[in-house]
DNA sequence: ATCCCTCGTGTAATCGATTCCACGAGGAGG
DNA sequence: CCTCCTCGTGGAATCGATTACACGAGGGAT
């Protein structure tokens, strides 16, 4: 592959001379700056980005290590990031814990060994102590989606609290009393806030969330299932079963099926998280919807600007309720079939 | 950042003793690796990956360039493609081209930038120029999913032939005889082969693909609900769409529930590629299945077989057809409810 | 005792870029 | 005509690693 050396010497020129036209220097002459672009059209040459890293100490990478690409709302993440980070002239690495400290450790490790010029991370647990490190030796870095409490990091999340008061209230209004949460892992922000989220909406109503009816799952679709089947198996089992994400409602909906009961009849499902499919599950599910692309492009503006030297704050975005059918309310925008029309 | 200067002088030694011990180079004294090996400790030090690419020319990372990463197949594709890398001791870079040409070619370009050892590619059109002149030029590489005739590059795909016309018999005996497809775009080979294959299937049945019942789509959920659109307008609609990927499919199910209309008792619908989803899908979707993740494990075998020196071959794999409800069909492994039992 | 190998180590070249500094040519101003 | 700038250019140092080569010490064979 051809180095700049080819160039200079096919231009007849020096390597410095060259490096000037190709970082468009403005001291080179119009005449040696032609000959420099004819020498690179004719070889080919592309500039060797592992060199250019090594002498300018920035790899115009960032580094993204989210809890699970296979979920789609973390898939959704990664392409807006990624899309936010070339628009600013970034590459983006990602890297997929799936849910494991230990992946997650080896991801930090491996984009730190790179020289990543910054770090995004939506960690899995408590926080590899790798991470910890390189924010503490002041690596640029931004938490997003979930954090790390007293760790010095801008954070970029969404605030799902009214949109959790909006569903229970919902489930209030449609009857339910007896509800149900599938949590996510203690060790995350996201697990921990909206089983806390979801417990005071319920007191706001009078209710209460007994232990039985918060299940432990850990954002994955097979933790849905077994605590679905918990709930199911309790003497008395809750009348909605709210997933604090969407795996876990998946997992919910296998359960559900495998014991040949229905939703909403038998039991209500809601989902934090929405996402295309739950347009065409049977039923539409009631989910709660985050920013994501919104959330995506500010945590890569957050970080862009640390990396460049500007503060990089931190973000809070809302999400919103949106109903479906999976509650037991009628889709509230229903297709044009003309034969019933159900008044609540 | 600590460099190997640091390191041997904390150590009292030089740096080719410490990168002789990094390298656990079999020459240097039990006295030497432990000094290293303690100033390495004490200064945190970790060696740079850029510097050490810069040298050996080589960066131990790979390239994988997909159409799609909204798409769940290429999610699950991308994950094992990881997953066999990692465990090969190779990193993976993720470019996502959106089906847009002029992003897989930014992609490739980036990647071969930042000299990764070998490319992956599940080419989005006839194949961006970058990426011809670099498959010309010796780069390590190997096609996935999708290929480009004419050029001499391992294939890892899935043939879906068999499980097509399983389908289509499938589809007759449920007494279907129109039926349409939503094709993927021409310039991709599974866009043409599975048209192929579905016209095959038609004929050895005596059955017709007219041109009216060809949509043009591009895998993506939006050309799927425009094409069924069109399907539903024409004055003979077809009795079944099959949607060439699950996304189109996604797109018809839009286009169906927006008419009001109900699958399959209206219209029926099958789809290629099979995802967790179509499995709670009002109704569950019929599907054919490709090996996913053995597909992306062959892929990365064979693309670090060649650039490791190794022959590197390709690989073909059989799809296979999963009957659920969207054809008319009793899902075949019904939940237990006493009630119907169809024997076909 | 001499020679030769092996072993452990250090010096320095190298990878491909960027960039500081020096230098010569040429123009402007005195 | 001399001085001083500016401009375009090249030489060489540098980034952080790897590795060829040189070298001295020590042990075994003769």
């Amino acid at each position: 592959m051809a180095s700049i050396k080819d160039v200079a010497a096919a231009a007849g020129l020096s390597v410095a001379t060259v490096s000037r036209v190709l970082n468009d220097h403005p001291s080179v002459s119009p005449d040696a700056r032609t000959r420099v672009l004819a020498a690179v059209e004719a070889l080919g040459y592309r500039p060797n980005a592992v060199a250019r890293s090594l002498r300018t100490d920035q790899t115009r990478t960032l580094g993204l290590v989210i809890s699970d690409v296979m979920n789609p709302y973390f898939t959704e993440l990664a392409r807006s990031v990624e899309e936010e980070a070339r628009a600013l002239g970034y590459s983006v690495i990602i890297g997929n814990a799936d849910e494991r400290p230990d992946l997650q450790d080896h991801h930090v490790t491996t984009l730190l060994d790179r020289r990543i010029d910054g770090l995004l991370v939506s960690p899995t647990d408590g926080g590899s102590p790798r991470m910890l490190d390189a924010a503490r030796a002041g690596t640029p870095m931004v938490f997003v989606d979930r954090w790390i409490p007293g760790v010095d990091v801008p954070v970029v999340r969404s605030d799902g609290q009214a949109a959790v008061r909006d569903l229970v209230t919902h489930l209030h209004r449609l009857g339910h009393r007896r509800l149900a949460i599938i949590a996510g892992p203690a060790a995350t922000t996201t697990g921990r806030e909206r089983v806390d989220a979801f417990r005071a909406a319920l007191r706001e109503h009078g209710l209460e969330l007994p232990e039985a009816y918060i299940g432990q799952g850990d954002f994955q679709a097979e933790s849905g299932r077994r605590v679905t089947e918990g709930f199911l198996d309790l003497p008395e089992p809750p009348e909605v079963v709210f997933a604090a994400d969407n795996l876990m409602a998946l997992g919910a909906l296998d359960a559900v099926r495998a014991r040949g009961l229905r939703v909403p009849d038998d039991i209500a499902l809601a989902a934090f998280d929405d996402i295309r499919w739950f347009v065409h599950t049977d039923p539409p599910v009631t989910a709660i919807a985050q920013p994501t692309g919104e959330l995506g492009r500010a945590a890569v503006r957050a970080l862009v600007d640390r990396v460049e030297g500007r503060p990089g704050e931190s973000v809070t975005l809302p999400a919103r309720l949106v109903v479906r059918r999976s509650c037991g309310e009628p889709d509230p925008a229903p297709p044009p079939s003309p034969v019933r029309r159900s008044t609540s």
